[in-house]
DNA sequence: GACAATTACTTGCGTCCGCAACCTTTCCCG
DNA sequence: CGGGAAAGGTTGCGGACGCAAGTAATTGTC
């Protein structure tokens, strides 16, 4: 069996990928530690936002967020103790949550937006043509079908 | 003051990114199992297979891994445990450790790294053209450039 | 040549999160 | 209807890792 290895143009694109990610992670995280805010905690706060009245079952969250059941649950504990979201028994099936934003949560996505756009603007975009913006999207469009037409 | 907001290419090209990364990564980590290895562990048998001698300074292995020392110290432990990897003392320094390749950790290598290299190449490379490929090249590294160049 | 500053690594502690087990509620099907 | 299967969520447990503190060794400075 004849291992396929990686062409050297793939090696590059792979490498520089997966180190350009840690380091892009990182820093993102960083720029919004100052709201005391967390990468995945933004991401609730986004997706609520985006949500019909604010709100989503516990389990669609967690399929939207790649994260498991008890992963959420956690980290719902803690923006719900900082005040930025509440939970909300469904009236019509007794056995869902639903993760709403609160007044607060509305607030804190508003400050913290600007920056971090501004951050992903800064350390993602800002050295890339317009043209390569639009590459990257095709290139990841693709990435990302093909991961969900076959799961691990 | 304006916000500058993504616009809707940037949006795309952020969001496919953002899912595609984590979606990926959970999918390499689950093809590497198998093997009893983690992609971090991956990393340490790839870093010092390639290292002079097949061993590095644990402070040298930390920042390639974006790893705080900590972290290394632990990952090691384990790496050590499964007899992968060894700790040997630097002769000329006797602050530093070197973690060195044993010949247990280049054999599980050369067992894993064939169906790894094909899990990249099927679940990120497959549905690429050339040209794609060598296009992500220019963009990542034109990012990990711009992101080393100005740090957190 | 001694003492402060620096470097290399490890350990204690806390956080985040996944898996498995569990409870509750709802659904399905005979 | 009634009982088993399935779905939604939380909790116990354990692994991985970052930060701060601690130890040991080296370097730099006067």
């Amino acid at each position: 069996m004849a291992t396929t290895w990686l062409s050297a143009t793939e090696m590059r694109a792979w490498r520089n990928f997966i180190e350009s990610v840690s380091t892009l992670t990182a820093a993102l995280e960083n720029d919004l530690a100052p709201f005391g805010l967390t990468l995945g905690d933004y991401e609730v706060l986004v997706r609520l936002s985006e949500a019909d009245d604010e709100r989503l079952r516990m389990c669609d969250l967690a399929t939207a967020l790649q994260l498991s059941p008890s992963g959420l649950t956690r980290r719902l504990d803690g923006l719900v103790t900082a005040g930025l979201v509440e939970r909300v028994a469904s009236p019509s099936d007794r056995r869902v949550m639903f993760a709403a934003l609160t007044t607060g949560g509305r607030v804190k996505l508003a400050e913290a937006a600007p920056d971090h756009v501004a951050s992903v603007r800064n350390r993602f975009f800002k050295g890339l043509s317009r043209d390569q913006v639009g590459e990257l999207g095709d290139i990841f469009e693709t990435v990302r079908a093909h991961l969900t037409a076959c799961p691990s």
